[in-house]
DNA sequence: TGGCCGCACCGCCTTACGTCA
DNA sequence: GTTGACGTAAGGCGGTGCGGC
């Protein structure tokens, strides 16, 4: 079974970089400054039909009487070019902004809140998605250590029992491994001194540790994503 | 130069409305 | 016609950065 494999970014971090707005730009001159964000742009007629209703309600609010909240609809249109807008920039500086306003007839609130809202489900698609990964990474784990559960069983299984493992040279029966439980990572291994060894290095046994067996054996790489 | 204030913007959470099954 | 779930525009609040005083 393949470990679920890590996506090329090793981190969770959602971040949204905006090529040439990293923050947004501190315009004091800016004839946004000052700019009423509730002045409304020239309405056109086919956009009266939807607004009207938003913008009669806004008058109304203002005689304190408790406005009922209208909610407005952009138009397919109006959605188009602001995902379009989106794609390019995250984020509005404010003439990016009050141009988007202008073009869609739209306030300059109602576009930033519309940038708002889409970061916001961005982020939350991007969450979901990873939360997607960490559940299957989270399964894969697991099984990962079922088997290796599995494989402990089996090797303590083998100290009880040890194998007789002949040497290649002499056919003879070689000492017996030992296994040893790591302290530090409590792996497995075991020690192996063969004659084999001995004679090549008068210096000290050589330890043939299990860990370093193939990819199919007990040393299985747990892959650990970068999170 | 450091502190304060106002402004604009942000993210986050929530509310309220429109739509649809 | 009613209802509940869902999507989303908008309000509210706190935090941050910047410019002016």
């Amino acid at each position: 079974m393949a470990v679920f494999p890590p996506t090329g970014s090793s981190s969770l971090e959602l971040t949204i970089s905006v090529p040439g707005f990293s923050s947004y730009p501190s315009l004091p001159n800016s004839s946004v400054r000052g700019l009423d964000i509730n002045q409304v742009p020239s309405i056109q007629a086919d956009q009266e039909e939807w607004m009207t209703a938003g913008m009669e309600d806004e008058e109304d609010s203002s005689n304190g009487s408790g406005p009922p909240r209208k909610k407005l609809r952009l138009t397919k249109e109006q959605s188009r070019l602001l995902e379009e807008s989106f794609r390019q920039h995250h984020t509005l500086n404010p003439k990016q902004k009050e141009a988007l306003a202008m073009q869609l007839k739209l306030r300059p609130r109602q576009v930033e809140v519309w940038f708002q809202n889409r970061r916001a489900r961005s982020k939350l698609k991007q969450t979901e998605m990873e939360c997607e990964y960490l559940k299957r990474w989270f399964g894969s784990l697991t099984e990962q250590n079922r088997r290796l559960q599995r494989e402990v069983e089996e090797l303590r299984a083998m100290k009880v029992g040890p194998p007789t493992v002949l040497s290649p040279h002499s056919c003879e029966p070689l000492p017996a491994s030992t296994l040893t439980m790591c302290p530090r990572c409590e792996r497995v291994t075991t020690t192996t001194t063969t004659t084999l060894d001995r004679d090549r290095d008068r210096g000290g046994p050589t330890k043939t540790n299990i860990s370093s067996a193939p990819a199919t054996t007990l040393s299985s790489k747990v892959a650990t994503p970068a999170l």
